[in-house]
DNA sequence: TATTCATTTGCAACAATGTTGCAAAATTAA
DNA sequence: TTAATTTTGCAACATTGTTGCAAATGAATA
């Protein structure tokens, strides 16, 4: 498990830290996505406001983690499956958001759908955000 | 003009003040999503802070405009179609971010694809935003 | 039009969130 | 073990968003 993890940072060409085995796990643990204060209780405090801020960026260029809009302001943060890599994210996956737990997940098995682009514009990404009710919360 | 926007005001029964009027007014004269940030340069920081927040988060509240879901932290907020009435948003459109000039486009003709969503779910609103250039950029 | 009442606005103060520089500490490579 | 590099924590700051309250403005009535 914590070897797993610390071949993540490994293969990313990262200095393999307590802190940054911590935030991972986390990751791992909740298995949903994860806001920066999210992050923040769940360390219970053991490390600064801005080593996470750092170390979210650093996961999020070496491709370990994608960020997911949200409607409110707030940059949800989740693991990424094998496909991403170094600057080049592969999140062809959908989003949900659960309206009574605040929970997100990432289906990882729904596929973006097409969407038709008017003439002119030119497509590069996509992203797609479900709001509704969760499995757990019915 | 100033008419059009003065019923959108009284529409909503909203009190017409020369705030109000300015903001709706930058809404349609730019005729893309304007975060808060814009809106303060637009109009010259003519008036405070606190009031475009405050009038903001009214005509959000009465169906005047809508968010969009960002990919970084910022909101942007998009003038919307007759279709939305207090409380209850009809936002089926899809958003489209250009990546060279940053504008935020409402394609109000481009419609929400169908999403599949896994069993025990329940799906109320699904948001798309597409990356890209747009036609002014290529 | 003048007067009253409700709403809106601006200010001040505050809270939360995000950023930068730099020295100390930890990790890696030799 | 030592030297070079990277990461971390602290402090200070910048930006963004919130709340209470008094003054100003707009709406309603006579």
């Amino acid at each position: 498990m914590k070897e797993a993890i610390s071949n993540i940072l490994k293969n990313s060409q990262l200095s393999i830290t307590g802190n940054r085995l911590k935030i991972l796990e986390l990751f791992q643990k909740n298995s949903k996505a994860l806001s920066h204060a999210d992050i923040e209780k769940l360390s219970g405090k053991h490390f600064d406001r801005v080593t996470i801020y750092r170390t979210l960026q650093t996961f999020v260029d070496k491709g370990i983690i994608h960020t997911i809009p949200t409607a409110d302001n707030s940059i949800m943060y989740a693991l990424c499956k094998e496909a991403c890599s170094e600057g080049h994210h592969h999140d062809d996956h959908v989003h949900f958001l659960c309206d009574e737990c605040g929970t997100t997940y990432c289906l990882d098995n729904v596929n973006i759908p097409d969407v038709n682009i008017p003439k002119g514009f030119l497509a590069h990404q996509t992203n797609v955000l479900v709001n509704g009710v969760c499995k757990n919360c019915r």
